[in-house]
DNA sequence: AGAATGTTTATAAACAATCTA
DNA sequence: TCTAGATTGTTTATAAACATT
């Protein structure tokens, strides 16, 4: 989810083809295009579907279809937001694939004492968690030499001198005030984004760092116990606070032309090599019984059934995986283990080298209302949602500490609640590409509605 | 999400702690006491969690919570409309799950020509598939005197005599008018529901048999592509139509008392045998690295990290699986083959025995609005939605032909836009278990929100 | 016919918050 | 009263079936 909203984001008429957001996240992300199975792009498309936020647009031809983000949900996630390029952009950097590993394999530690990338995990942590874990760039188990000849790994820029890109997404809950903050960020080996052409203008949504108010709602948050607080939705007009637009080059660009031909941000998008000879399925054969993978929608293999031991062994989950010893004969070369001392491989990545709290954290800051104001890209404000950006939209009845209280709460999961009832309302009589002027806010559906 | 609404509806004010829906699935579908992982109660949760139209309230004095479903997406399912019982209610029956077997696994033909049951097939097929498929119910492969020794299993009822039951739920697209509706029902040995205790009143909900209109709009509607239609919530009085109360019990009885004592339409339902000698977790060890099964939240065995052959095989999925051989020391023990014959396993079991063609045609047919406006339960109105009865909800602008086009569309889907709007604005105020008046409907949201 | 695209359900899993023995 | 473990609740990831183009 977050990833497709980089790559939406990264386009400055923020929308995109299924094909382009393979592209752009396997451009972004090797890891999508030489190590992960075919079906992450299901569940590229799984997130697209289940996600209100991701809304489908018709082109005026009714030939091709757009994939664009509810201008009220979208939250304007950048890859910049979340990393920032620690290295010189001279060597055409690759940026690597956050990749989260799951708790237990970080404690992996060899007997040299240097930890190890498990790079068999295959199922990651997810790319922004909800949580009070610490979203942590891990680069990329592969051999550069067989992979990526060109690649020159920026190595290094492993200090703490990237604490102050911290950026927090609207926390979830206060974070028990009294605990002290989580240790200084490590700051391992961020992954690189690719260098802007385009000059940065002044980003639409601004994250900042204010500091979380751990006022008196420090216990009442938290104790909304297994359900967030819903913030009502609030008509007035949110106040963005805090600016600093110092930080981010969130490709979004004033640009008076955001229309068709201005729909790449990023140059080198238009070429596109759709065929590198590392990963070719040639393959004629159906899905079902075959062997080739080449569907990225997964397939139950055929009826060769497996009785299960579920019931039948008394207990042990482990025992239906132990059956495969580790040492693969090619594994260890596709995934080398050296040379990654580089990076932190603590045992709590989440924990212990945090880039930022949350993705809430995010949004738990806001721009300056009276910036926005002023911004020259007016325009593009419809694309971001304030109320977002300001971090919950206390609703009328919201008192300060209401306020407080509902801060970095129900983000996406409000707006997907309302993108539904969007869905297909949007864009039903105008089928040109003024973006613009084809989103309709909440309130205009309140109004609709009546 | 069909189970749980089965059990929900099933109780008269409509709603259940997690741990009676849980026992309530139990009970309906031994195959969750017998044989299912405990997985399938995190598959549980997880639904309430993800749809909104699960509702969470919080008792009054804050101990207990309740989950409800919201009344505006309330089809009312039970398991009444699914399954007719087909046996005589004399020996107890105990339903059987609706176990769906994958598609491959219905191929398997033993050489003396029967077809059996793939017991090792873990994952089912959706119980209330949304497509054409047809729901099948299936005899749960388990040796009554083995589990169940008051289990006396009601055979046979294999006929068509069932032919009569089918409902319709809401075709999702017209069924290419010309082609031939499917072969004629099997009625494969039917689940068995409850011996009711309280009289069947009118069913609030009716669903009926009314022909789907395959008028004009046959292309339209299929053509939507990619993309539900998402009816305008009217706010029009919908119109119930078709009003054939004669088909089901769906366990909601017009009572006068649905407070707190009045919670179980199921008589059995107080007298709760928690701990079965058939499955007991006993235990003390933490879940993540240990060998028991006992928590419902599946995890991670350990980091004995398994190099997975993704890139280093070079194709070829099945392999992984193959490693363990079929047959189990116990397996055929717990899951005896024998004696299904009196069950259709045919390749296809969704599309040739057919009980109906897809849970939105339940919704196709709507009740009689005179009748339900008659009906001594009008109080329970509520607790169901006539626009989802009605099918479709079309909006103001809707011509008949629109009418017919968004009729089975967009059911579930509109209504969990909408839920999350509600969630938490429900039961702000009151806190007594008057469901009655503790539901607010659409229009009272909006105007709250005005 | 096969691939791409889109929708929905199922299951695993991590994790937070609360409850209970 | 305290707390370890269980329960309950939320969210993301992935597989998979299936529909539509
Ligand atoms: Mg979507
Ligand atoms: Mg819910």
């Amino acid at each position: 989810m977050a990833m497709i909203q980089f790559a939406i984001n990264s386009r400055k008429n923020r929308r995109m083809t299924l094909k382009e957001i393979y592209t752009w996240i396997e451009d972004h992300f090797p890891y999508y295009r030489q190590v992960a199975k075919p079906g992450w792009k299901n569940s590229i498309r799984h997130n697209l579907s289940l996600h209100d936020m991701f809304v489908r647009e018709t082109a005026p031809d009714g030939k091709v279809s757009f994939w664009t983000i509810r201008p009220e949900a979208n939250r304007c996630l950048t890859l910049d937001q979340v990393y920032k390029p620690g290295c010189d952009p001279v060597t055409a950097p690759v940026p690597v694939p956050m990749l989260l590993f799951p708790n237990q394999s970080q404690k992996k530690t060899v007997p040299d004492g240097r930890k190890i990338a498990l790079a068999s995990e295959r199922r990651m942590k997810p790319l922004l968690p909800r949580t009070e874990s610490y979203l942590v760039p891990i680069q990329l188990p592969v051999a550069p030499p067989v992979y990526l000849p060109s690649f020159t790994c920026p190595q290094q820029r492993v200090g703490t001198s990237q604490a102050a890109k911290r950026v927090r997404i609207s926390p979830k809950v206060t974070q028990s005030d009294g605990a002290p903050p989580p240790p200084p960020p490590l700051a391992v080996s961020p992954p690189v984004t690719d260098v802007k052409v385009e000059m940065k203008e002044e980003p639409v949504c601004v994250p900042l760092k204010c500091e979380t108010p751990k006022g008196p709602q420090k216990r009442r948050c938290s104790s909304s116990r297994r359900k967030q607080c819903l913030v009502n939705s609030s008509h007035e007009e949110p106040v963005l606070l805090c600016p600093d637009s110092s930080f981010l080059d969130s490709g979004v660009t004033s640009d008076a032309s955001m229309f068709q031909d201005s729909r790449d941000v990023e140059p080198e998008e238009p070429r596109r090599r759709q065929d590198s000879p590392d990963r070719d399925y040639s393959f004629k054969t159906p899905i079902k019984g075959s062997i080739h993978l080449t569907s990225s929608t997964p397939s139950k293999p055929s009826p060769t059934v497996v009785l299960e031991p579920w019931k039948v062994t008394p207990v042990g989950k482990g025992n239906l995986l132990d059956v495969s010893p580790i040492r693969t004969p090619g594994g260890p070369a596709l995934t080398p283990v050296q040379d990654y001392t580089t990076y932190s491989f603590s045992s709590t990545p989440f924990k212990d080298v945090p880039l930022f709290s949350s993705p809430r954290e995010l949004l738990h800051c806001g721009a300056s209302r009276a910036e926005a104001a002023e911004s020259p890209i007016g325009r593009l404000r419809s694309s971001c949602s304030r109320e977002l950006l300001q971090g919950g939209g206390a609703g009328g009845t919201a008192t300060p500490a209401n306020r407080s209280l509902t801060e970095g709460l129900m983000l996406d999961l409000l707006n997907d609640s309302l993108s539904k009832i969007l869905v297909d309302i949007n864009f039903s009589g105008l089928e040109d590409e003024e973006l613009g002027t084809a989103n309709i806010s909440l309130s205009d559906f309140i109004n609709q509605l009546k």
